[in-house]
RNA sequence: GCUCGCAUAGCUCAGGCGGUAGAGCACUUCAUUGGUAAUGAAGAGGUCCCCGGUUCAACUCCGGGUGUGAGCUCCA
């Protein structure tokens, strides 16, 4: 005698077990046709589970975002069924959901074409209308597999033989597919509306590059035709914000054949790179940091003895010279142990925080190399800090507060944080890795924010702590880092005088607060659109004569700002004033001046913004101090990419 | 590194079922001095990514390479 209480707290008395569709049945006609699913308790159901005792029931319908989730799980099963119908051969293997729509992974004799696509898509419109009831059931783990080995499904096969336990599995058919599932899905193939196959690529079985490849189908799915279209078009908006693109239109920097995976910074490019590096310096020298200098060639028995060579050796550039073998660094840690070696250090020395511009050259695989985000020559805001292991806490803590003080700065306010612990193969001892691991954790939990803990990702030689920030396409890109280390100090015999006159090695701890220069401005791009605030812009204004009779005071003005310290251009070309209006505003240009010869009798210049909004005309210095508060807020409140936003 | 796709003027892109190519913008010259997103006219500009093969003939077809895009793997 089950009593079902709605989401609206009305409750429903029913004298037998009832499923969710008869349920949904009950409330309407209208809802029992929209039903994709149930929730049971919280708990996600076909419509087609039976509810046997009193429960809390929620109708799951694509207005929900769960119900678009199973959707779009279906819709993989959908289009698995299409691929088999199409190529008997191609075996099943998995098929989730992801962010805004799903794939699934076949194992076939050749790759899928694009045209084979749009095959696979007329095939899913099909069954569509075939409208196939799906059917949930169970079967024993013996019986799964003897069905799958007769249908020669071997991953299937694979895939439950490797699932713990002796519980019974639940099995999806539609029409003469079926597929091991745990569900829930939509009841019939006729509930999809809107879905699309996206690309092919290729994916290894289970994530391992030992395996072999299989091929994997991406799509999408949506409640409609219209938010489909919409999901389209927020794809085109999102491509617009393309760092590569942007950068090609805004003349900030170029890549080209002959140096793969390194930039050519523009004079535009390398403004806005300075500028970023001219504030770091200045943050990290409020910080107690000393910035240093070492050498890009380094001979290779020091990345032996660093221990990189063993596990890095194919991706360091080499160079040799005098029968002496080279490596360009990769990174800056053993260099900088260089430098903290020099001298005798004591506890009083401690923590001692050495930074450095450090260029590094890693040879990144050719297939993971995209625009500034992976490169093989990039800038690190490296730092290394040598201290106690009394000393991680408050070092990591003090980290945490700058990284996230020059992340808003730039505008950014969504960092996403990992947290990775030890790894099988390690060194030092428990206690350490506890006393760093429960130091990290603190400072993460100090922050309010929400952290993921990664088990087993973190380096041989200690945990750390990653900060990555979106691209324009959701894409998740590591910028910060800070890390603790336990071993390098002392495979490169880093010591120093304690207290008790022993000699004892430095724990040093490794970090990054934007990480790579060229990864970071390739985010940053993205966030703003290649609108970059006032403070970053290449150029914070331009100067725009109306006819050649004003070029004279437009020079004297732009003298002038220069002398202020602003990055101000003049276009006196003989061109209309609308023209010149539009080719700045494509250039993203915060502020045009416009000035003719009414400025020029006042002494006033006519102020429009990038975004088409005119401020009228103001005095010369009035502007000169607009401009200078607007620098003076960096990449916060006002400038932020959603009040800025391009187009 | 792996799978699939792409590579034509400075940029964005057309094109031809094999007969050495075209647009818009940009560039140069001339005219125009015009008040808030494109003034007009003329001109110049290409080893159709590279190396082989097939062919009377290859930018086009085939093979290999390089770069690049999406994804997978990797990321000290």
């Amino acid at each position: 005698m089950p009593q079902i209480t709605l989401p609206d707290g009305s409750n429903r008395d029913f004298d037998s077990p009832i499923t969710v569709a008869a349920i949904a049945e009950s409330i309407g006609p209208g809802l029992a046709k929209a039903a994709l699913a149930g929730r049971v308790g919280g708990v996600l159901v076909d419509t087609s589970h039976a509810v046997d005792e009193d429960a809390e029931v929620a109708i799951v319908t694509e207005r929900d975002k769960d119900g678009i989730n199973i959707l779009r799980h279906s819709c993989a099963h959908l289009m698995a069924q299409a691929v088999q119908r199409l190529f008997p051969k191609a075996q099943v293997t998995i098929g989730p959901v992801i962010e805004d729509g799903f794939f699934y992974d076949f194992a076939f004799e050749r790759p899928f074409t694009p045209d084979d696509l749009a095959a696979i898509e007329k095939t899913m419109e099909a069954i569509v209308k075939e409208d196939l009831e799906v059917e949930r059931s169970i079967m024993s783990r013996a019986d799964a597999v003897a069905m799958f080995k007769d249908m020669g499904e071997a991953y299937k096969v694979e895939i439950i033989e490797s699932i713990p336990g002796n519980e019974d599995l639940s099995f999806y058919k539609q029409g003469e597919f079926i597929d091991l599932c745990r569900g829930p899905h939509v009841p019939s193939t006729g509930k999809f509306k809107a879905f699309k196959l996206t690309s092919v690529a290729g994916a290894y079985w289970r994530g391992d590059a030992d395996n072999e490849m299989l091929q994997r189908v991406y799509g999408t799915a949506w409640a409609s035709k219209k938010d489909l279209k919409l999901y389209l078009q927020r794809l085109e908006e999102a491509e617009k914000r393309d760092h590569r693109k942007l950068g090609k239109q805004l003349g900030l920097f170029h890549f080209q054949e002959e140096a793969p995976g390194m930039a050519f910074w523009h004079p535009r490019g390398w403004t806005l790179y300075q500028t970023i590096q001219g504030y770091m310096r200045k943050v990290q020298q409020d910080q107690g940091y000393l910035e240093i200098n070492t050498p890009q060639l380094v001979d290779y028995s020091l990345w032996e003895k660093s221990g990189h060579a063993a596990k890095f050796s194919e991706e360091m550039f080499s160079v040799e010279s005098d029968n002496r073998m080279y490596a360009i660094k990769p990174m800056n840690c053993p260099c900088h142990i260089q430098v903290f070696n020099q001298g005798l250090k004591s506890y009083r020395d401690l923590p001692l925080r050495l930074a450095e511009f450090g260029s590094c050259h890693r040879y990144e695989p050719s297939g993971s190399m995209h625009g500034l985000m992976r490169v093989r020559s990039f800038v690190q805001d490296d730092g290394h800090i040598f201290c106690t292991e009394q000393q991680i806490q408050s070092e990591v803590a003090d980290f945490m507060e700058l990284l996230f003080a020059v992340y808003r700065d730039f505008g950014f306010d969504e960092v996403i944080l990992c947290l990775s612990t030890r790894p099988e193969k390690r060194v030092g001892s428990d206690e350490i890795w506890d006393q760093a691991e429960t130091a990290l954790k603190e400072a993460l939990n100090a922050t309010g924010l929400p952290w993921e803990l990664v088990p087993g990702e973190g380096a041989f030689y200690g945990p750390k702590i990653e900060y990555s920030l979106k691209d324009c396409m959701g894409r998740i890109q590591q910028c910060g880092t800070i890390q603790v280390d336990f071993f390098t100090p002392g495979a490169l015999s880093a010591q120093y005088v304690a207290e008790d006159s022993s000699r004892k090695t430095p724990v040093m701890l490794h970090r990054a607060v934007l990480g790579s220069f060229e990864r970071f401005i390739g985010v940053l791009i993205e966030q703003f659109g290649g609108a970059m605030p006032a403070w970053l812009a290449p150029e914070q204004a331009v100067i725009l004569n109306i006819t050649d009779k004003q070029s004279e005071y437009c020079q004297k003005l732009q003298e002038s700002m220069k002398n202020k310290g602003f990055r101000v251009s003049a276009d006196l070309r003989n061109e209309k004033i609308g023209f010149k209006i539009r080719e700045h505003t494509l250039q993203k240009i915060p502020y045009l001046l416009v000035v003719g010869d009414k400025e020029v009798e006042s002494g006033t210049v006519a102020v429009r913004k990038r975004r088409g909004e005119d401020l009228g005309a103001m005095t010369f210095d009035d502007f000169c101090m607009h401009l200078s508060q607007d620098v003076a807020q960096f990449g916060r409140s006002e400038n932020s990419p959603s009040a800025e936003h391009p187009d």
